[in-house]
DNA sequence: GTCTGTTTTAAACATACGTTTGAAGCCAAT
DNA sequence: ATTGGCTTCAAACGTATGTTTAAAACAGAC
């Protein structure tokens, strides 16, 4: 097929090019070189540049979301009447990330990034995007984020929950860069398996901390407002 | 003075547009407009943009680095023979910044997401630039961090130090949107300071988790490497 | 008051961008 | 063979960007 060849083509070009250097600095002259199609060919299937990156997390997203309604739904299936447990959520979470068919071996690291860089860089249009088509999925998540951890005032499991979402979207975001260093310091791989197996438990520990840690150390000068 | 004058209110304006829209999307132009200087103001005073970018960072993080030196080298002194606590280093480094003098109250947050878009906006020249002029406070941190984490290996610290960035940098970042949504839906105020005192805590108990529950829960398809 | 070096200004420059255009190419159905 | 609807293509459009220029404005020293 002619069509999907290129539209795909695109897609492929694009998502790689905007995990690495950010949605800004991607021209579509670099996308369309890269897929070798003509220039005029993004805006003929897509419409325009911001379309483009739309359609780029939407391939991911729509199958993703998809298998992580199911998991949340074997999850609570599995747990009767009571709620999940917090490692029970996030490793739910995880293992439908990370059993998302790839594209290539790089897929799920690449994507990450994007998450991570539509986060990070404040493109309002996106924003609105994927809170329109995937904010469902993501308030369940917090649901059952909140009936996991009872003992934690709504006040405190708010700033934890962006704590969470910190460590995550700032790791995965950059995750390549960091492996690159790792492996040049250490000579030491990582797979994104791995760094998503050392994640969920710092997040977990940090998330049921006790909070007698809350009071600086003897002569802090930071007072407790 | 004219001449600090204008340089300065460049800087806070370029300080303030990065924070909010990132470096590639905030223009000349607009900071010049919202300094209310001339536009070829920049190149006279700074060379260009990328140069800009430079001096906005090392107007805080020349003194912010001076200061934190300082803090550890007390810590270190008051601490004797034996190395400071992983709790210790965290708040020396935690009052270093929120003592920091500043120039509105914005001020910390503002710089936290400014640091954040450093590491996530893969400008070359940034990150080139922040390891050549404040690699050495750094690295000294990191050393601090490692001797307060013996039980570590290298490769968990490293990750795990990365979390730590990246839950700070996230949430300091937002902090200002964060803190709107949060007295929007409960009415409560929330400091600096405050935030701060409940993501030391977060940090430091992931930072010592264990790694027990670096096993996926049973059933789980993520397979150890 | 005049001169000297610095700073500000308006205008222009070259370049890169996203997007649009209209013709050409293609392929299946008639 | 011809039609008709997609798709591709080279070229151009208008706009925005970072940077440069050269003249004007300014300030302090003599």
């Amino acid at each position: 097929m002619a069509q999907s060849d290129t539209v795909d083509r695109i897609l492929d070009a694009a998502e790689e090019l905007f995990a690495e250097r950010g949605f800004s600095e991607t021209s579509l002259r670099m996308i369309t070189s890269k897929a070798k199609v003509n220039l005029a060919a993004v805006n003929y299937h897509f419409g325009s540049k911001n379309a483009l990156i739309h359609a780029v997390f939407a391939r991911f997203l729509t199958p993703f979301s998809a298998t992580l309604e199911k998991a949340f739904d074997e999850l609570e299936e599995s747990c009767g009447d009571q709620p999940p447990t917090l490692n029970q959520t996030l490793w739910a979470l995880t293992e439908s990330a990370v059993r998302m068919p790839q594209r290539n071996e790089k897929g799920i690291s690449i994507f990450m990034r994007l998450l991570g860089l539509a986060y990070t860089q404040s493109q309002g249009h996106l924003r609105k995007f994927l809170e329109q088509e995937y904010g469902d999925p993501f308030s369940r998540f917090m649901r059952l984020l909140k009936a996991a951890t009872p003992q934690l005032s709504a006040v405190d499991r708010y700033w934890r929950i962006q704590f969470m979402l910190g460590a995550t979207a700032f790791t995965m975001s950059s995750s390549d860069a960091l492996r690159d260093i790792l492996q040049n310091k250490t000579g030491v791989e990582t797979s994104v398996q791995e760094i998503a197996m050392r994640l969920v438990p710092f997040l977990a520990a940090g998330m049921q901390a006790g909070d007698t840690m809350l009071v600086p150390p003897k002569g802090s000068k930071v007072s407790v407002a």
